[in-house]
DNA sequence: GCCGTTCCCTAACAAGTGTTTGGTAGGTTA
DNA sequence: TAACCTACCAAACACTTGTTAGGGAACGGC
């Protein structure tokens, strides 16, 4: 049995990385269809063919970029979830931990507003479908907590509130660069202050 | 000069617009780049070649979905626009108009807001960022006279609010359907409700 | 009956697509 | 030095793509 060694020149796993960063970002960017590999290749510095020595197909490249991202994600979300927070603490610790994934995967989050949709139909990427019902649970749950306990208002169709928390935060992906005028951290700050108190004047 | 008279079976510019919609309607579900001609000829119950009689490209297709329901939304907003109401009643008034223009051309604004990022690049589609243009000073104007007159909050990033604003109405295309359980107004009453006063229950 | 128009079909084209195969420069290991 | 492995290139493959050209059936007007 010979012995694992460490690669000499560029560590293959890095390497795999830097691929799959630029990808993401063309990705995100193009939209994945309208996204050739040689576009890829190009924006990478090597010719298409070569892309398939480290993977092995266009569709593995989305699929690990999705996956290691909501793999991230839902690290940092059962964190929060197992904390034992209120439901108020647990949506505004929710919704930052949300624009810190933004931050740090602004791509992968791009890419899966826009595609998830009609790719969770393909069985191989059925963990998207799985994800959504999960996250589904997980921000319903806390919102219909805060309801009963008086902490939200309940006067509010519960599911419509859900679907407005949920789009304003993911949304902002589109728009968001890093290293803008706002840290993730301040813009969650802002955003939750308009989702729970409103932006009119209390008079 | 030959007397121009009415076809015969099926009018022409109503079979035109029975194309656009299935168009619009699959361009939606999978994207534009991802639906293939054929497809389309299919879900109207005819072959690829066939849609050359209506349009002249596939392209002509998108700009002509597009196009037209900008020219409608942008018809109902000049009317708010041109009322000379109060910063918070145009507020209102917009975002009722904005639902209720999602519930006559959700695949419209379904397209538009996946696709009109990376269309705008082209010269046949620059109306689409000069739309995005107009409609950025209506709503931020309109948001700034809010917060001179004290109506809306002042310790918010204005430009932060008005992405909030935006994107919470157009993103709700991506899951409305229409006969669902809550008409465009009173998803709009709901909406408005969350924004101006937030989900929080006052104390 | 004939003509013209509308609307679609058949069949093909050229360009672009993701992917495969065989090869090879250059460093590492033995 | 020889064998080996990594990471790429060169060139082609089969297939799908948007699009076109020619034809023909159904219908109305004359």
């Amino acid at each position: 049995m010979p012995t694992k060694k460490k690669p000499q020149v560029t560590p293959t796993p890095e390497r795999r990385r830097e691929l799959l960063a630029t990808a993401a970002e063309v990705f995100a960017a193009q939209g994945y269809n309208a996204t050739t590999v040689r576009r890829i290749a190009d924006e990478a510095g090597m010719l298409a063919g070569s892309l398939y020595y480290h993977f092995d197909s266009k569709e593995s490249m989305i699929d690990e970029i999705l996956s290691t991202f909501l793999d991230e994600l839902w690290q940092g979300y059962d964190e929060v979830l197992a904390a034992g927070l209120g439901p108020r603490e647990t949506i505004e610790a929710l919704v930052t931990e949300s624009f810190r994934e933004i931050d740090r995967h602004r791509p992968a989050v791009a890419i899966y507003q826009k595609e998830s949709k009609h790719l969770a139909t393909q069985p191989r990427f059925a963990y998207l479908a799985d994800s959504q019902t999960k996250f589904e649970k997980a921000w319903l749950g806390t919102l219909e907590r805060g309801v009963t306990e008086g902490v939200f208002r309940d006067d509010l169709d519960i599911r419509l509130t859900y679907r407005f928390v949920r789009d304003t935060v993911w949304v902002a992906a589109s728009w968001y660069r890093p290293g803008g005028h706002h840290s993730p951290e301040e813009i969650a700050r802002q955003y939750l202050s308009m989702v729970l108190d409103g932006i009119a004047l209390r008079t």
